[in-house]
Order: C-alpha cells, then structure tokens, then sequence
DNA sequence: ATCGTTTTTTGATATAGGTCAAAAGAATCC
DNA sequence: GGATTCTTTTGACCTATATCAAAAAACGAT
C-alpha cells in the first residue's frame, strides 16, 4: 500500500494537506541488511514501509541477535524511544529485503503535528494500534507455551513468518531457534 | 498528582480549554477490589489513577488470575482495546486498595478530541509515553531470567513493587509466585 | 486477643525448553 | 557447477523454573 492511500484510509486529509504531509517525506530505496539506525546512535527518522520487512533488534549480552519488532508493509517503523526522546538507540534496525521506504525526520513530522490537527489525529491513532499489538504480543509472551507462541504468530503476522529466517523469529518469540524447528516440524506432521 | 497538574504539565492548554476539558470528567471514589470492568463486557471509560494502584488482569485457562498491566498515581488506565475499539474486554479491571479515579466515556472523549488540537497531542504523547513502557516490558520479559525480571520491576516500578501482593507481581513478570518468593528471598540476603 | 482467611515461604519433584555440537540442506558467488 | 557461506535440523544432555503440597506468617473482622 502507498503512503499516500494509507493516509488516506486513516484520517480524511483534503488534497492540498495531504499533498503537503507527502512533501516532508523522502522516498528512499534501500538494499537488504543495510543499516538504518545502529545500537548507541539516535534515530533520527521514521519510516514508513511501502514494500519489503523491516525489523528492530539488540545484540544481547552474548553477542546473539535478538529480534524485537518486525514492521511489514503499510507500518511505520523506527527505534521509537529513541526517535521520540532523541536517546541513544537500544536497537538497530534494518530492513530485511530490497525495500522502498519514506522517511520524515523528527522536526518536519513536529512540524505537521503542530501545523495540522488531523496529522495529531493520525499520529494517535498510529500510537493506539502499535500499542494494542504490543500488548497482544507481551500477552503471548508472557504466560504461553512455545508452541503456543508460534501459533500467536501465525495467526498475527503470517505473512512475515514465511518471508524472514527462522533464527529472527525464534528470538523474536522468545525461544532459541533449535525449538521452533522442532515445533514447526511437529506442526507439519499433524 | 492531581489531573488538573496532571495535563497542564503535559501541554499548555489555556485556563478556558483545561476548564472545559476537566468538566467532561466525573470523579469517582471507588473501594478496593471493586470491578470497573468485567471480562466479556465492553470497557465503556478511561481512567485517570489520580490516588490507588489499579490493574487489569484476565483468568487463564486454569482459571488462574495473570495481570497484565499496573496503574499508578498519574497514569491513564483502561482496558485498551476494548474501549477503543467497543469489543469486549479480555481483561478485568480493578483498583487494589481504596481509589480516587476521574472517569470519562469514549464518545466525551472524542468530542475533546474534535474540539482540541491540543488535546489531539495529550492522547498521542500518552499513548506514546505507554507503548513505550510495554515495549520495555516485553524486552524484560522476552529473554531475562525471572531474577532479571525483578530487577526490572524494582527499578522501573518501585513504588508499585511493595504495595500489591506477591501472586500479582509474579504473574505480571510471566513467572510462579513460589519462584518470585525464592528470588526475593536471595536478594535480601546478598 | 482470637479465629478464619489470605498470602508467603519452603521442600520435593517434574518438565519445558535451553545449550552444545554436528550433520544436512539452501542459497550465493565466482 | 562446485566451493563457500548461511540456515535449518537433529540428537544428547542439562538447568531454570513450574507444579504440588503443606507449613508458616500476616491480615482482618468480630
């Protein structure tokens, strides 16, 4: 979906505001695993993600990669405390396919917010569902089985869980990777 | 922290603005363990915490209570998606000790957000403010050890930690109470 | 103060899922 | 199209934490 059509579906912006809103934002083309934002550096941007699968993650205390948020198409993605409170970055974020991106700095995105009180709208709004799916997540997390997990995942993002490694996920849902294997072998005989 | 105090600090409404805002909100003294919201119902009210500790929990398939989020002084309590979305709410709502809460419904809520730009801002900063608190809780919980989830909960939430029974905060870190009791146990020790 | 209820602690035992190591399978590159 | 690298699977073993049960402690109401 285009950023443009997104906006749109959320909030009833007339011609000319949404035209403006477009022209604070940078389409970017940007290549598998290349980095956006480095663990330690501020975020300086949010994106928005019009083709490909961004995610976040941390290298934790044993060097291993682990997955915090993935961001499919018609999501806006970024570190966001970091890009919020201008803080050094817990996470890097990359994006995990050839992806076309658009991309608004911290200053221009205040600046809509200021300018145009339906951008407040949608920034709330944006706000609101991130947070019902990370609650929906911690959820999972919190009290379920692995296979329960994996399960959560299918029904929540089944499009990512086909596209993106085994490892990311298994981190991402909390489990190593040699389970998930197991599990998702379990599933298939079933 | 009175609400008034409360969203002056968080934006500069005018004395006009807070005053009309203020009068949306009902006052609500409500007696510990009370439900304001049951499983199964529609959340029909947000809720600023102005004096108690709230939580929403849910029962599990054992039938055994899982909180999943605590409410302090000076927060906005709900059953998230229920109320923004009219469903029926996964979660119970409830004060654990004797509460002064200030209510408003979703449909004056609205017409705030309508008439306000500014009130625009306070929903999408709150929300913002909130998801990243989850999103720092689903990282204590998605790969710490229970005794590293304490520490988590001791220093981001200290004044919760010592006011609300055992069982509660071990199922809101994901973990038996008897294993909380044995890390609690250690660390007075050390 | 005392009885009943709720909460917390303690001990014994069980298990889901982690870790390590190696093999098998895919993808990528010259 | 084989060599190299990356990803997934498999097996053996181990540990953190769950579960069960019962005692101890704290709390509340009369």
């Amino acid at each position: 979906m285009t950023i443009t059509d997104f906006l749109k579906d959320l909030v009833d912006f007339s011609e000319a505001e949404l035209d403006d809103i477009l022209s604070h934002f940078q389409k970017e083309i940007v290549s598998k695993s290349q980095p956006l934002v480095e663990q330690g550096q501020v975020c300086r941007k949010l994106y928005y993600v019009e083709k490909g699968i961004g995610r976040n993650y941390y290298l934790n205390s044993d060097g291993k990669e682990i997955t915090q948020l993935f961001f499919g198409e018609g999501r806006f993605m970024t570190s966001l405390e970091s890009f919020f409170e201008e803080s050094p970055s817990l996470y890097n974020v990359e994006m995990l396919e050839d992806a076309e991106i658009h991309s608004i700095s911290k200053n221009e995105l205040e600046l809509l917010f200021d300018r145009y009180h339906k951008m407040e709208r949608l920034g709330r709004l944006l706000s609101t569902e991130m947070l019902t799916k990370v609650v929906h997540k911690l959820n999972a997390i919190q009290f379920q089985t692995a296979k329960e997990r994996y399960e959560y995942m299918l029904t929540e993002y089944p499009d990512i869980i086909y596209r993106v490694p085994l490892g990311m996920i298994a981190s991402y849902l909390g489990m190593s990777q040699e389970t998930l294997s197991r599990i998702r072998k379990k599933k298939i005989r079933d």
